[in-house]
DNA sequence: CGCTAACGTTAGCAGCCGCTGACGGAATCA
DNA sequence: TGATTCCGTCAGCGGCTGCTAACGTTAGCG
């Protein structure tokens, strides 16, 4: 019934295609260039075969953008791509920076009166 | 000779440690309380074993915190542990972000003077 | 049409990785 | 001291994953 969407990468893709040293690497090399399938293979010491399918764990996560052009594949970083990953950090950074605080405010506390700090209970 | 400093965790580390959902859920649910390692185990259904290894790795990555007391070993997120991941991806944003952006006016140009755009040469 | 160029795809293989079970060590208590 | 609790480590195993070689496909050219 319903119009699905683009399908939109979910954050364990995105970080699955993260981890890959040379995925990142390949990521970095079209972040300010289009690049064409064969160009960024060259690029690396492994068979084109192999980069060819970094290429597709990287625009199934949605960190790629693809445009054809007769035999050829021109690939691009995608910006947005990210941002499922900044949104990741944040919630985690946001919760742990909240409970680093209140520690922080305890141990304050405990300095000037010596009361006890637990867990909060 | 030199003082050898706390080893900062790589980038690969830190990729590779978060790339694991159950790891990903172990630092949420250390994120807002202090939890022994029985207590995390206990919020999975793999052995204790497992939660161990998982533990381990997100220690060298730098995202986890350990506090022994007594027989127990109490673990916490480390929030500073994220500023890697951080830095990766604002250069990676920024460098994307800056194509697009070159892109985009390139783009309104060749619109209004049918000029060819291609790859910056 | 045949031929070539530029790719993606598949099968198969070696290495890695997460899991379990067994074990060992450190702290606590009788 | 011995027994128990809490926990990390090791060996081994199955599944995943990154790699290569061979093949299939599409677009362009004579």
């Amino acid at each position: 019934m319903g119009v699905t969407g683009p399908d939109i990468p979910s954050t364990d893709a995105l970080l699955q295609a993260l981890a890959e040293p040379r995925r990142r690497a390949i990521l970095r090399l079209v972040a300010n260039d289009e690049l064409a399938a064969g160009e960024i293979a060259a690029a690396f010491d492994v068979s084109r075969t192999a980069i060819s399918q970094h290429v597709t764990v990287l625009k199934k996560a949605g960190l790629l953008t693809e445009r054809r052009e007769g035999t050829r594949r021109w690939y691009r970083a995608r910006p947005e791509g990210l941002a499922g990953l900044r949104t990741f950090l944040d919630e985690m950074w946001a919760g742990s920076l909240d409970t680093a605080r209140r520690l922080v405010e305890a141990e304050r506390g405990l300095s000037d009166t010596g009361e006890e700090v637990g867990r909060a209970g």
